[in-house]
DNA sequence: AAAATATGTCAACATGGCTGACGTAAAATC
DNA sequence: GATTTTACGTCAGCCATGTTGACATATTTT
């Protein structure tokens, strides 16, 4: 349904329409990464390693490579990060049972809770970004964020259309 | 400030859904940032480089300090940057008109023109996802955005953040 | 048996954050 | 008019995190 308003009322787009959307992007991430970070620090870990315990607590056993195609980074950057959190004690290794060459990755329990601190903050800022904006605008917010990713990533994320449910349509 | 429209209609948020904004986020600044990223070393230049003259450049006549304050980051650090972008003929300091302490910076044509091409990616990207999501969704993007963003910059955007209230400032 | 794959490691380098300390010119204040 | 504050700049060094290139090892695939 609002495919076909797209279609039947294309946008005119000046050029501060666009400018508007970059700066909004770069400021919004730029704040959404600065609590994690300031929590980070206080563990000598920077945002590297957020990620990686954000990625394996999300997707636990996953590999080595699935993780590098996730952050486009080299495994040799993967590598120092990873093996720092492996040394401490936040992430774990072991072998993958048909595959022995891959080493799948879990948090520990310390790691899992490192995650539930940092993410927390995150989630919480965006629960509240969520409820001011609105069910609606939320929806539209996926819409034009899944827009900005490539098609290959695009695929993570599953229905397009999979709206929020409110608390009335709910229960 | 109470939060009226997050009273009249309550989301249900659930821990899957704000993850989601999570990855989002991060996975589309992470493409947004690719293609620039790319461009830039090709003069030997980076991230920092671009933000500088981005900013710069929509903003003509910015003091230095107007522009630590957007990019949050530590006099020295900017220091680095835009003196080599002073150096090699993007950007130019002249004296404030009414107090010659500040240096009002200007990008040069040269400046001009790169920050075209460099943002000219951008504009494209955000183009095809605004077109695909759709004017509504366009609506609802910019209103989850401003919520993520900290109360004192959201104010450099327009009237739509007006309607965004949260119940405490943050930071 | 050979080749490809998954992963790791070492070494070196660049970018771009950071802190601390110090300097200078101009503006604001007492 | 002297002092303080402000708006910069700069030097030096540290750290996190990205890069490339080369090489190693175990395992799976061909």
């Amino acid at each position: 349904m609002a495919d076909v308003k797209s279609l039947a009322n294309p946008l005119f787009l000046r050029e501060e329409d666009l400018r508007q959307g970059i700066e909004l992007l770069f400021f919004a991430y730029r704040d959404f990464t600065a609590e994690p970070d300031a929590m980070l620090a206080q563990y000598g870990f920077g945002r590297a390693h957020h990620r990686v315990i954000y990625f394996v607590g999300r997707n636990p056993s996953m590999t080595v490579s699935e993780l590098l195609d996730i952050l486009k980074i080299t495994k040799q950057s993967l590598s120092r990060v990873l093996s720092q959190l492996v040394d401490q004690g936040f992430v774990t290794q072991r072998p993958g049972p048909t595959d022995r060459r891959q080493r799948l990755l879990e948090l520990t329990p310390q790691g899992t809770e490192l995650e539930r601190r940092l993410t927390e903050s995150q989630r919480a800022l965006f629960a509240r970004a969520y409820r001011a904006a609105g069910a609606e605008a939320v929806d539209g917010f996926r819409k034009v964020l899944l827009g900005l990713i490539n098609e290959t990533d695009r695929a993570r994320f599953g229905e397009p259309g999979a709206a929020l449910k409110t608390e009335s349509g709910r229960r």
